[in-house]
Order: C-alpha cells, then structure tokens, then sequence
DNA sequence: AGAGGAATGATAATCATTATCATTATCAAT
DNA sequence: ATTGATAATGATAATGATTATCATTCCTCT
C-alpha cells in the first residue's frame, strides 16, 4: 500500500509551511500556482488520509471545512465575520471542564469543537462591514 | 409588513412542542403530515425569519442545520455519533471563561457554538456501530 | 516485463441550502 | 368591499461543497 504520495506530500508540506485556514479549493489552487497542480478531488481524498493519519486538523465552519496543521497544541477557534480573519487560542481549564461534563453524563468524548463568532479586534475598531 | 404567518407559526408551535432539534425537511415532513403542509423552501425561509427574531435557536452540525426552541437557557451540546442522540449541558463556568479569552484579544463576540462528538451513554455500553 | 492493488484526475452525482419567479395573501387607504 | 402596494408562498431551478464513478496511471513485488 502506497500511501503518502507526491501530491498528498505537496498538501501537507503547503500546511506545514503556515499557520493559515485553508479549504480543498484554496490549496488546490495554490498548487497550480506553484506548478504541482493537484486535481481537486484528489485534494478532498488527501486532506481526508491526512486528517485519519493525524497529519493536519480541521475545523467545520458553517460553509466549509478548512484544514491547518497538526503540529500544534490542542486549541480552539475564534473566526472574525468581518474580515474572516481566524484566531486561535488554547484554554485548559475550559478543556477539562468539557471534559467532566462529558464524563458525567457517560459520553465517551472523541472530539470537540468550540468556535466563537464575533469582530476581531481590527475590525471591531476599524468598523468594518 | 406582515411576518409571523400561519406557517411560520405552524413552524414555531411544532418546535416549541418537543425538545428535538429538527432540520428543515423533518419539519416540513412533520408538517405534511399533520395536515399543514409548509413547502420546503418556506420552511427554510421561516426558520431563517423565526432565528433572526430570537424565537427559535439553531446548531450548526457537520452536514446540517439543526433548529430547537430558543425558549430554554443558553447551552451547549453533545451529539452522539453512533446513535444521532443530542444531548444538552450548559456550564457557566466554561461560559465564563469563552468570554474572558475573547475579550483578552479584542474579540467582540457575537455568538459561539460548542459541540462535543462521542458516543452516549447508551452506545458506550450497548455497543452500537 | 507483467500482475495486482492503490491513487489520480476528469467529470458526474449528491445533498443541503438559496435564488427565481409567478401566484397568492395581507394590510392600509379609499 | 375594491384597489394597490408589499411581502410570503411554493414549485422548481440553481448553487456550491463534497463524494462517487471509472478509466487510466503509478507502485511494488515477483
């Protein structure tokens, strides 16, 4: 079994190599751009094998699901609706207290995702639409 | 202008009736099949209209929009992935502290949603898929 | 070199949601 | 009650992200 490809090693690398959000098309593009075209499915089935690998991490948005790195520590997501400008941040305390409320009510948690809405700062004081 | 019509009313009555959280076309089925039928995309409309006015609360999941009353306290939710089962919890403390970290970055919030995937009580003793 | 199995890529299909548009209902004023 | 303006409805087409299909290509092992 094959399995970390040439293209699927292109997506992981264009990942690794920022801290941005990106979704299949944006990458897709982006490696057009960069001579290593990738047809999108197989961009969607890459990000997928990444993903079940632990490779890269994604967030569901409403629209889309955009994915990062997964060399991170755990962290949680604030997303601007002004500018879509995506903010992370990290918060122990709220991570254990998921945690036992889950563990309470016998779930067996696999995962979590905690997004907040709002105006970044930028565009809370620069009024943006 | 006119606003809460019949089947925005019909709509609201059968979500206010239950703790489920429905997507459009279980309603507009359920509606169907109560003698009031709701075209599909009147009820997507309605749901639209209900949320704006605050009447009803939404969660959006990985492929769907789920709609609930908006007449309980503000919560937070777990879905069970094996069974579909959603279950609510609401922790002010983790409140709490979701706003504390937005406001340390500027953040205004406007909203936020946290979901917790797993398995239920029930699947994590029956054995479920 | 050839076979078997997986991956690719072009494209069709799917599915939730939104847009379109002709028709109908509602409200206010006559 | 009739008209007119405005908004809502409903059937259906369109959209957009994601998944499935399938012929072709690529690996890897023999």
């Amino acid at each position: 079994m094959v399995k970390l490809t040439a293209q699927r090693q292109a997506i992981l690398d264009l990942i690794n190599a920022s801290n941005r959000h990106w979704d299949a098309e944006e990458l897709s593009r982006a490696l057009g751009d960069a001579g290593q075209a990738v047809g999108i499915a197989t961009v969607y089935r890459g990000l997928a094998f990444l993903e079940a690998e632990g490779l890269v991490a994604s967030i569901q948005l409403a629209d889309r699901k955009r994915y990062e790195r997964a060399d991170k520590a755990h962290h949680d997501h604030m997303v601007c609706t002004a500018c879509g400008h995506i903010e992370e941040f990290a918060h122990a305390t709220i991570e254990a207290l998921q945690e036992a409320a889950a563990r309470e009510r016998g779930f067996t948690i696999s995962g979590h995702q905690l997004v907040m809405f709002g105006r970044c700062a930028d565009c809370t004081k620069g009024n943006n639409t």
